[in-house]
DNA sequence: GTCTATAGTGGGATAGAC
DNA sequence: GTCTATCCCACTATAGAC
């Protein structure tokens, strides 16, 4: 076994704990998940999740920065090639949908379980959470600037509204609900875009 | 100090432990909350915690319960004097909003820590969620009944849309944020209704 | 790299005096 | 009705063998 072997072998294992921790955590929350549960799902003892982890704390840090470096990474994609303002939020809203009905374990536990997190390991994330913010923001401030939408909803309440639309969703998806990440996002860009009401 | 006397003051002790509670459980979440803690806010020590309460979960239990049974009769009475499908639904998202912003702890303390609870606790409390959900549908139902409400978005996730919309507030609420409840809720209704779209 | 064993800590809940 | 004292348990994290 390589060096190179031993790394990889190591990596997977990561990879793993990040999977089945997300679920735990998603699961039952951050707290009630005991490092005992962590390291069963990984096939391994108590003891072992140690030679991975510094800590459990640790764990919760690595899912949250990849579900955002994942969402992050989705949405300056989508929007990178949209032909206008309108159709950035449509992009947009498809993306992050999709990702956080895909990825919905790592997504819900970085948007619940981030309060259990101290110190350094808050700062980063917290920081990373605010980045992503500004993007959406912006994303909606370039649809605003040619005239796409209204203005009498200012930016920053628009945008707030806009992730409660979006975010709510890791609360009550469940795959096989009959109703795909998609088609969830269609219909929440024609709630956003053209509300509710009765046009006839 | 007649019976009568010692009941009020008991009440009283609930209540603080209510308030309290639904304080720290909303900050720290259910589980990271000590009884310590929670005896510490109502100044009494930890033992005398248990002459009010059988169990930390029976605290969580109450808090859960009092927020639905708060906003059941808010949204209840707002809607009672509606004169069309459309005026419903404002007044629901109104009552909706200013109850959770001005409750915000315990309504925040329902919304997520709601997991916490265990066997006969859980099926109470979710029976009673599920009951004030099927209040915004029926209302929501109503307004696409008599032609308010467009039908291209089916009842079921457009109940889901807007309670996504109205739920997450909880999240980044803050008095003195410069956004009152009522102001909140007019840009929602303004986004539910009619869209972010620029009409011009 | 994985194990067993355990140190060390803290919390939920109870007992019993006052 | 409130206190102090404490039981008992579960959990995070570490030590050290293999």
């Amino acid at each position: 076994m390589t060096a190179i072997g031993k790394t990889a072998r190591t990596q997977r294992a990561v990879e793993r704990a990040c999977h089945e921790g997300a679920k735990l955590f998603s699961e039952k929350g951050y707290s009630e998940t005991t490092t005992r549960e962590l390291a069963a799902a990984m096939d391994v003892t108590n003891g072992t999740f140690y030679y991975y982890f510094p800590s459990k704390e640790d764990l919760l840090r690595q899912i949250c920065e990849d579900a955002l470096a994942e969402i992050t990474a989705a949405v300056t994609k989508a929007v990178d090639g949209a032909e206008s303002g309108l159709d950035a939020v449509t992009q947009m809203i498809h993306s992050h949908v999709r990702t956080i009905v895909e990825s919905r374990h790592s997504h819900t536990t970085m948007l619940t379980e981030l309060r259990a997190l101290n110190g350094e390991h808050r700062v980063t994330i917290v920081a990373a959470r605010d980045r992503y913010e500004s993007l959406v923001r912006e994303i909606l401030a370039s649809a605003k600037a040619d005239g796409s939408l209204k203005t009498s909803i200012e930016l920053a309440p628009l945008t707030l509204l806009l992730l409660n639309l979006l975010n709510w969703t890791i609360f009550w998806y469940r795959p096989n609900m009959g109703l795909t990440g998609d088609e969830i996002a269609d219909r929440m860009v024609t709630l956003f875009l053209n509300g509710a009401v009765n046009p006839a």
